[in-house]
DNA sequence: GCTTTAAAAAGTAATCT
DNA sequence: AGATTACTTTCAAAAGC
């Protein structure tokens, strides 16, 4: 009985500790990422519950943590990239990747894709460009939703070509190198997006 | 009566099968004896044998069993199989019995000629995934048959993990028949219609 | 789980001219 | 700006780590 008692003793303690980390790891990557609140503490319920269902066997508590931080990001609409998020951990992106997978199929959560409108806000101000462009945006965003021409594409990349049309339309012209490295894609993506939202857009360039 | 307004297509791209020969093979001879061979037991324990005239590629072990990879019928797999055990022979590596040959995997092409609303086809369809940010097609896995199929908004897609082509045929046109009363279908491809 | 093979889809990316 | 090449995703089998 002694024994029992030991084991489950034992048991209990490296959960505990295997918690701490997780805990610490989910401060150590909040605080690089800016997270609210409230994303954190959505990541820290999800982590739990993966705890109990036994998916974080042996996979490594920064693959799963950071899987976690993107999925309650994703939840809670906080637009922040997989690659964003991976360049902050010592795991490739692959591996991380897998887990969120594994997330969203174990703990059976259905998650509604990103909407490229959540990204303009932070490509607008990392721009500095005054707030009306934000509207603009989104404005050439629904179009090509409605277009039917944004299946398949980078949330990202049409956010950063709306943002680039909608700063040369307020006469506060960037250079696609600068929207494409605030919003996280190459000007290659941001140019190729460009073509296509100016097309449907009814605008010419020369 | 529940026919689909736009035609299906499909095209096998990939067979792979295992070979299973009745005796054990030296991999070492095989390779002094065959040129053009990859073989580095360090990194794999098969060796690496192309064929040029069906294209395949087969991996051989020790066992005397086979992955041949590359076709795309049953007839051009069956040829790289003769052709892969008469090369053997020609160069002093005898092969004994008749092989017993296995469809594990086709990879196929498919098409349904009709733009696919994927943001759509993700909420209506059960296990499925669609990650635009990580790669463009939706990822299904479809239960009957049992194949994991790669949809795109163009309409075309990839079907795996079916070990007849029957199975593919079926896939294309489940998911054509799901997408259109799901209501995912945008419309008619450039210049195609019903 | 990893290693190796082949193949398609469409998007993104790295590199060179 | 192109053009090339290459990598992302899916699948299955082989023998061994």
């Amino acid at each position: 009985k002694l024994r029992k008692w030991q084991a489950r003793t034992r048991i209990i303690t490296s959960v505990e500790r295997n918690l701490a980390q997780a805990m610490n790891e989910l401060d150590r990557l909040s605080d690089i990422l800016n997270l609210p609140s409230y994303v954190k503490e959505e990541a820290a319920r999800i982590y739990r519950n993966a705890v109990e269902k036994g998916i974080v066997r042996g996979r490594s508590i920064e693959s799963i943590i950071a899987a976690t931080i993107y999925l309650a990001c994703r939840e809670m609409k906080v637009p922040r990239s997989l690659d964003e998020i991976t360049r902050h951990t010592r795991v490739n992106r692959k591996e991380i990747a897998r887990c969120y997978r594994l997330l969203l199929r174990e703990l059976r959560i259905k998650v509604a894709t990103t909407d490229p409108v959540d990204y303009v806000p932070r490509i607008v101000h990392g721009l500095g460009l005054p707030g009306q462009a934000v509207k603009i945006a989104i404005e050439i965003i629904n179009k090509a939703k409605e277009q039917g021409v944004t299946g398949g594409k980078d949330p990202a990349g049409l956010a950063a070509a709306a943002v680039y049309i909608a700063a040369e339309q307020l006469g506060e012209k960037r250079t696609q190198k600068e929207i494409a490295h605030v919003a996280g894609v190459t000007e290659v993506t941001v140019r190729n997006r460009y073509k296509e939202l100016a097309k449907i857009l009814g605008l010419e360039y020369e | 009566m529940s026919s689909i307004p736009f035609k299906t297509s499909y095209r096998v791209e990939n067979i792979v099968a295992t070979v299973i020969l009745e005796h054990d093979l030296d991999l070492e001879l095989i390779e002094t004896r065959i040129p053009s061979i990859t073989y580095k037991p360090d990194q794999f324990p098969g060796l690496i044998f192309r064929l040029d005239k069906p294209r395949a590629t087969a991996l051989v072990f020790k066992s005397g069993k086979m992955v041949v990879t590359g076709t795309k019928s049953t007839q051009q797999l069956v040829e790289a199989v003769k052709k892969i055990i008469k090369t053997f022979v020609k160069n002093g590596v005898n092969v004994h019995g008749r092989p017993r040959v296995q469809i594990q995997n086709i990879v196929a092409g498919g098409d349904i000629h009709a733009y696919v609303n994927l943001e759509k086809a993700a909420y209506h369809l059960e296990d499925s995934m669609y990650e635009p940010e990580q790669f463009p097609g939706l990822i299904h896995r479809m239960r009957d048959p049992r194949v994991v199929l790669l949809i795109f908004s163009s309409g075309k897609m990839v079907i795996t993990g079916a070990k007849e082509e029957v199975e593919v045929e079926r896939a294309v046109n489940n998911i054509a028949r799901q997408l259109y009363k799901a209501g995912c279908i945008v419309g008619p491809r450039l210049g195609e219609e019903e």
